[in-house]
DNA sequence: CTTTTGGTTCAAAATGTTTTGAACTTATAA
DNA sequence: TTATAAGTTCAAAACATTTTGAACCAAAAG
């Protein structure tokens, strides 16, 4: 594998971490991305970015857990393979906006504490308000997408062949 | 301080921590939500958590720079007081969500580094477009917010009430 | 069966993060 | 000034997470 795509694995690893999650399952992220395969197999991973079999083996398992990648097994073969997850990326962030609801009932759930009603539950109010309000709008907009995406798309890449005619 | 907020203040501990910050942050942001003064002095927080002044001097700056909370200062007091931050919601969020873009980008330059235009490909692409295109929904539906947010959060109010009137 | 391959598990080691506590800085009060 | 109160800083300790590696299990091949 060439420098510069193991550069690209390490920088995902890290990049990784900023979205709190480990720099391992940046990595193997990361590999999924710019290997030139359509799959590629845990031993694949494990000697590219030379970690042991129990990190290899939790970390996928993590990553297909919260939905980044997909195991594929194939007929006649044992070996397990895995991709980026063909999953909607809606159906992700939906999960991780979820989390907006819990924020919101943490809020209501203090506001009840309190002794009596003030500028501070007034506050405390509009933000879980806002939150949970949130989760449905974003929920909205994800379903928005499937409609504008191609358009969209189409936009992104020719921006991008833009570029690379300048050059 | 009862019982039932200092229960509350570990539970925003926990909460934090599944949000990816740290625990300590949320205590010291569950204090402030359940305590019933205006606002509250560093050495009220120091003494209600048992912590040292390392950690909240630590903390506190953390939660500031993220949005969460505010520190209030005084005339003719040195202290620092905190409350809950009376900056828009959706601010903090707008800020959370342009790690898509990096996310974006992340795929894009990956996707960039392979051999040649695969299925693969195909699919980085839309998940990057979707998330960069997320980014500027998500803050269009921050900035409807305002629009909406009375006639939303008297709904909340009446059906806590409707709620508290069953018991 | 027995062997081999592919992966999982889990305790220990390596690494990272958070908290403490003591020394230090800064600003006000005396 | 000098003294004191309020925070900050930072190295070390406590604590948590991640990674390794060796032992283990299950399924397919021989």
């Amino acid at each position: 594998m060439d420098k510069e795509k193991l550069e690209y694995i390490e920088e995902a690893g890290l990049a990784f971490e900023l979205f709190g999650m480990t720099r391992m399952a940046g990595r193997i992220f990361g590999y999924l991305v710019v290997s030139d395969q359509e799959v590629v197999s845990f031993e694949q991973i494990r000697e590219t970015l030379k970690a042991s079999k129990g990190s290899i083996s939790g970390t996928t398992k993590n990553l297909i857990h919260v939905g980044f990648i997909e195991p594929v097994s194939l007929p006649g073969d044992r070996k397990t393979y895995f991709r980026i997850s063909r999953q909607k990326a809606g159906r992700i962030l939906k999960e991780r906006t979820a989390l907006f609801l819990k924020f919101g009932s943490l809020l209501d759930r203090g506001r009840a504490l309190k002794a009596e009603e003030d500028r501070v539950s007034d506050w405390l109010l509009e933000i879980s308000s806002f939150y949970k309000w949130m989760v449905h709008e974003v929920d909205m907009v994800t379903d928005k997408w499937e409609m504008v995406k191609e358009g969209y798309m189409q936009k992104m890449k020719g921006e991008e062949d833009e570029n690379s005619e300048k050059k």
